[in-house]
DNA sequence: CGTGAAAACATGTAACA
DNA sequence: TGTTACATGTTTTCACG
């Protein structure tokens, strides 16, 4: 993929990953081309997969799932075969916002919403029911976020 | 905020989390409604909240940002005239793309995109430098995503 | 009150120079 | 690329259940 990213495709992205919404025309006078010019750069963006998606964030005290968990899981190593179980586990389940595969001590990092802890912690008691391989998790409750969104940097740099 | 979300806001909303830019055509015929009606639903959504945002989601690797680090960032808890300082550099830096607040040994939880290891690095002293009341920080590297999303379960539950 | 149908309106899309 | 004409989607209005 070499979409070739000049500074203007680069302020509209900056522009379109916080309001995906706002009309061509306003993009155009804030980075100085035509509402054409605009659609044309974004039919583009969206054919090379440089904009990947185009979606709603809901609010999450709207919908009754004001928790969020960190939650570091340490699988045992000597299953393999049972890794890619655990993985789509975690695809599946919608309460699994994020799921990361990292270096360290723990080898899965999640970001977990839920609506209660007790719900929570069913849904733990349900991944260490369901995959085998769990060796021990930790939960860390987040109080609070300073951010939580997928933006991106998007000058050269 | 009490919106009295129903069966088909739900399955509305679950929809537009996945793709917010499909006509309200489109979603009527799924859920079963006139597209006047949809629209209608999602313009009452965005009024009450409910719909926080439509964004783009960006590629990572198109925009040349394919790391991705955890960090878990220590303060020193004695200096709480710091703490807004620090909020207030994380929200500013546009390479910190979450950061939670938590309980538990380590007090924020970051998620950090990077073109490179160095530039890591050298973001990473800078904070250090910029905020006195870090007392250690540890990086693990995200190998990979299973998931990296916002979307939110919608059902009843 | 919310819905569906049809109007007016704005936006996005596709041709042209 | 900008401008124009065209198609699509959205917003408003209104009559209905």
């Amino acid at each position: 993929m070499q979409p070739e990213l000049d500074a203007l495709d680069r302020r509209i992205l900056a522009l379109v990953q916080e309001d995906a919404r706002q009309p061509a025309e306003r993009i155009g006078q804030a980075v100085g081309l035509s509402a054409s010019a605009v659609q044309r750069r974004l039919a583009r963006l969206r054919e090379t997969g440089v904009i990947a998606a185009e979606v709603a964030v809901l609010d999450p005290r709207s919908l009754g799932r004001p928790l969020v968990m960190i939650v570091d899981v340490e699988l045992e190593r000597e299953r393999p075969e049972l890794l890619a179980a655990f993985r789509r586990w975690l695809a599946a389940e919608p309460a699994v916002q994020q799921a990361w595969y990292v270096t360290g001590e723990s080898d899965y990092v999640l970001v977990v919403t839920a609506a209660a802890m007790e719900a929570y912690d069913a849904l733990m008691q349900r991944l260490v029911a369901e995959n085998a391989n769990v060796r021990r998790f930790r939960t860390r409750v987040a109080l609070g976020a300073v951010k939580r969104g997928l933006a991106l940097p998007v000058d050269g740099a």
